[in-house]
Order: structure tokens, then sequence, then C-alpha cells
RNA sequence: GGCCAGGUAGCUCAGUUGGUAGAGCAGCGGACUGAAAAUCCGCGUGUCGGUGGUUCGAUUCCGCCCCUGGCCA
């Protein structure tokens, strides 16, 4: 793994002052990620490292709020558009990929600002993520079909023959987890639960600023989502998600098309609701997003909390000040 | 104006043969290790439209009033 290089002891990292510095920006969905980060980057020897599930999908634009590419000829983005809709990226390809985006942005003395609402892609960065074998999508097939026949509980309590550790705090239809915490046994013949102990921060080298915008209060946050969604279809949402449905080959299974919006419009498509019925549907969908990215950060005790008022400029020096460390 | 059907949680509705009520959705809290914008777990007090009456007791039965929809004038 690409990180291994940097997950080194605390004891052989230089003093915190003289780490490479790397900023991290996240909130949910809605708070204003993008836009504070662009106003920051404007004056600030930045550049930018997408943390977001969504903005790695081509043709996924309008609906993902993705900075156009007049911004992105401007600004330098990283991990936007690298992936066709009908591939699956995965928490483990994004940090590799970010861990070599940093080495590179480092390289040329710039700062790397990762910026994003895909909080188990934050969590990856600076908790780590243990050495795992990638999906294997055969078996999980195979896991489907027997799961459609006996149900996810049966499966739960195989699991906790193989991994009781595992099993203990998997809930029994949580079927994703049942099925990744099998495919992993399978696969790699020892226990998730073991492995997972292996676990160790890529970021433990460098000196880590974690900021994490969110609005004072809820109300405030639902209104900037439903205003954000009438913006997206008044820009051509629907059309963008029948041109992904008229390709052919992507289904709701893919977990480009299970994104919110692109799930709830695609389901309008195919009759499944009117569209006045899949708008409030995503409206919705989105602020469970908003409302479960919140319970991350909670949770998150590394992180300084970032009112969407403080003005991105007045931590321009603070930007400065990490830059002057990769001099050496 | 007359007749009929409704008025119960933020929304859509169920229910109580009279002992003050519960589902789905929404909302809120939580979990989270290669699908994560995913997946899963937990949380249900609301003048049962108003008012008078019958009753030990009314959201439930009766009267009147208000509101909504439909039909008839």
């Amino acid at each position: 793994m690409s990180g291994a290089a940097h997950a080194g002891g605390a004891a052989a990292a230089p003093a915190a002052a003289d780490r490479p510095p790397v900023f991290l920006l996240t909130g949910p969905t809605g708070a204003g990620k993008t836009e504070w980060a662009l106003r920051l980057a404007q004056s600030a020897p930045v550049e930018i490292i997408s943390v977001d599930s969504a903005l790695v999908y081509r043709g996924l634009d309008i609906g993902t709020a993705k900075p156009s590419r007049e911004v992105r000829a401007r600004i330098r983005h990283h991990l936007i558009d690298i992936c066709d809709a009908a591939e699956s990226y995965s928490a483990g390809r994004f940090l590799a990929d970010a861990l070599g985006c940093i080495g590179d942005i480092h390289a040329r003395c710039r700062v790397p600002l990762l910026v994003g609402g895909t909080m188990l892609y934050a969590r990856a960065l600076v908790h780590g993520l243990a050495p795992l074998p990638q999906a294997a999508p055969q078996l999980r097939r195979e896991l489907d079909a027997r799961a459609a026949e006996r149900g996810w509980p049966a499966l739960h309590a195989e699991l906790a023959g193989l991994d009781p550790e595992a099993a203990a705090r998997i809930a029994p239809h949580d079927r994703q987890r049942i099925q990744r915490a099998l495919e992993v046994c399978y696969t790699a013949g020892q226990p998730i639960s073991r492995l997972q102990r292996a676990t160790v921060s890529p970021l433990s080298g460098w000196r880590v600023r974690h900021w994490m915008l969110a609005p004072r209060d809820r109300a405030q946050l639902h209104a900037r989502i439903a205003r954000r969604f009438d913006a997206m279809m008044a820009e051509g949402f629907l059309d963008e998600v029948t041109a992904l449905r008229d390709r052919g080959d992507l289904t709701v299974r893919h977990a480009s098309m299970r994104a919110v919006g692109y799930r709830q419009l695609w389901a309008h498509l195919e009759g499944q609701f009117t569209l006045e019925e899949a708008g409030r549907r995503a409206v919705a969908a989105t602020r469970q997003l908003a409302k479960r990215q919140l319970t991350w950060m909670r949770a998150e005790r590394q992180g300084e909390w970032l009112d969407p008022e403080t003005d991105p400029a007045s931590l321009k020096r603070d930007i400065l000040h990490a830059q002057a460390v990769l001099g050496f």
C-alpha cells in the first residue's frame, strides 16, 4: 500500500512544527465547503483534493454540485472525474490516490487542502485503513444469492462462527457489513476483526489541521439543501440523470446511481413516482445524509469546528506558515 | 341552502363494540475499516376540529357550530 512509507511510528517522526502540512476541510452536504475552500484557494498556495465518493464519477455534475471546469482550470483540483459511472471506487483506492496527490503537491512546495463530505474517506485518511483484501464481486454475488434464499440473519450467524467479534458488532440485518466481513474471512482466510487491528494512521508523519464546517442550526442547513436542489433542477439535473440512464449499461446497483438525488430521479424515470414526489424524497435523503455526516463529525475529537461565516482569508496565514516548512 | 363523506402525530392514514391511541413517511440520536451520497440500530403525549349533553368515565354515542371535499339545487 502506498501509504506504508508514511506510516512510520511517531518516534521516528520529526517535531510537529516541522512536519509537512496537510489541511482537511469536512462538513455536511450543503454547508458550503466548496465555496469556502475556493475562497481560501484564491489567495493561498493550495491545491484541492476532493474527499468525495460521488465527485470521482464523470457525468455526475449537476447533482453532485461538482466544481465547474472553469473553476478547476483556475484552481487545481484532484480526484474529480477519475472514474466512469459504471466503475466502483472505494475507500482503499481513495486513500492510495489521496496519499499520492499529497506527495505530489508537497513536491511542488504547495499545500494540500483536502475538501469533502465522505466521512469514511476522511477517517481513512486521518485514522487509517487496515490492509484488507479488495472487493470480490463474484463472491458478493454468491453471498447475495444465499441471502436472498436464507436471509441476512442466517449469514450473520455464519459470520458468528467464523469471526464472533465482528458478528457481535454488526447487526443481523446489516447486509453490507455482513457481506464484507464474510468476503474478507473467505478471501484472506482470517477474521476481519483481527486484520483491522493492524490499522495505522497514514498521516502520522504529517501535520494535520482538520477543519469541520457546519452551520449554527439545522434549519439553516435544511433550507440551503432545499434551495440547492431547486437550483439543480433548474440547471437540468433531470436531463443529466436521463442521459446516464440512456447509456443502457448502468443500473441502480451501481454505486454512482445510488448517490442522493440520482437514485430518486432514476426511480421517477422508471415510473415509480411523480417528479414532485421524487424531488421530495431526494431532498429528504440529502437531509438524512447531512445528519449522518454530522454524527461522524461529533465523534471526531481532533477536528476544529468552523463557522461558515469565518472569512477564509483569515486562515491564509496558517497556510503560508505551513508552506514554509516545505522549503526545508 | 339541502344531502353525503371526512376532520386523529409535521404529512398520509389506521383504531378505540365508551376506560384518553398507533403504523408508514418525515424528523431526532447513534453506529460505521475497499459500495459509504452506502448500510444498519434506536426514539411515538398528540387540546383524537370546537362546544354542550348522556355517562362513574366521551376521541368513541347524541345535539349544535366551524372547516374540507363531493353531489344536488
